[in-house]
DNA sequence: GGTCGCCTTGTACGTACGTCTTGCGCATTT
DNA sequence: AAATGCGCAAGACGTACGTACAAGGCGACC
């Protein structure tokens, strides 16, 4: 494995660890096995590297929901919140990397435009897993109501699990939940 | 008004537009006309400046919301999102602040055992403005299902708001969602 | 008028950061 | 065997940061 690889590895651990903004030119050197000047000789700067590792271990994060296999039914909107929720403990560090990226886009036009993109896939990806329907025949109405409203709950929820677990709902509290909320709804 | 004060105000204005970690010793002193060495007399550090204007400017923020005159009925609720969205655009610097505080409180165990409370009493507000029942006779089931998932929607629809003001959803979609999203929830 | 606190300042100090320069090993080429 | 070029390391360089220090101003009180 080039050192290329090894810095590549490493800034997905720092990024993971110490986050963003917290992780140094030292920090990546000596994680990877490598020299300073190694990371200026393969990516250019710092920013370089942490950026191209962030795309990447953002990236490969969607595996961590684990794979819709039936969708549109109830059971599996359920176990999709199981899904979830476990996720939030078992990969917490992947939510905080997740949190700060969109904080960080708020002080980055590119990096935000990036993150709207990927919002609008969130949302479309979670009208599709809850109403069962293809990518095609889903309704811009639907992704834009029903979309947005549950990849809401899903990044609301992310952070209610990261400040504390402990008080933070199950699947099954979200679900009573809905119910109970759709009861105060405003008729049509 | 003191060098204390001036202090305070300007650590809230940069807070507000530069951020708890970018802000230096030498924006805060230059913002509020003082010398550098009055933040260490006054307050003995930057980090205890920042934390008690943090306290200061974070609590202040309720009023961005706007009062909730009535609750309990639905006209309610949906005027409450119409406020919580236009507040998202208006008050976009304190909702970045609120994020960024999440984030930090997961690398400081007091912020954090604080944004927990904070989130306690953000889930029975929610509860209680949605119901329209009391803080006394709220059930702490209620709170957990409904209040946490009303408290998920705001920090969630805030998110989407931050990333992309043109593709997040408004009041009236988000209502239309969560319709649309209680016809996919398993019975009982 | 002298003295004693409380504020306030200018600035020096130590540290940590990201980048850049220099040079060394070691293939591959001529 | 000399030369070329790439991969990489060690360390210096300039900058920015937070804090600590020594000194000055300025009222109030003896």
């Amino acid at each position: 494995m080039g050192n290329r690889e090894k810095l590549l590895e490493a800034a997905k651990q720092c990024l993971f660890e110490k986050g963003y903004e917290r992780t140094t030119v030292r920090d990546l050197a000596s994680a990877a096995g490598v020299s300073m000047a190694a990371i200026g000789y393969h990516f250019g700067s710092k920013e370089a590297l942490l950026n191209e590792a962030l795309f990447q271990a953002l990236d490969g994060g969607d595996a961590f929901i684990g794979e819709h296999e039936e969708a549109g039914d109830a059971a599996a909107f359920a176990a999709l919140w199981r899904r979830l929720v476990a996720s939030f403990s078992t990969n917490r560090t992947f939510w905080i990397a997740n949190l700060e990226t969109v904080l960080r886009a708020q002080r980055d036009p590119e990096l935000r435009a990036q993150m709207a993109a990927g919002q609008g896939q969130g949302r479309s990806g979670m009208a599709r897993v809850v109403t069962g329907e293809a990518e095609e025949e889903l309704l811009e109405e639907t992704v834009r109501s029903l979309g947005s409203v549950q990849l809401a709950l899903v990044s609301g929820v992310m952070m209610q699990h990261l400040t504390d677990p402990e008080s933070a709902p199950t699947a099954e509290e979200i679900l009573a939940g809905l119910r109970a909320l759709s009861a105060y709804l405003p008729p049509e």
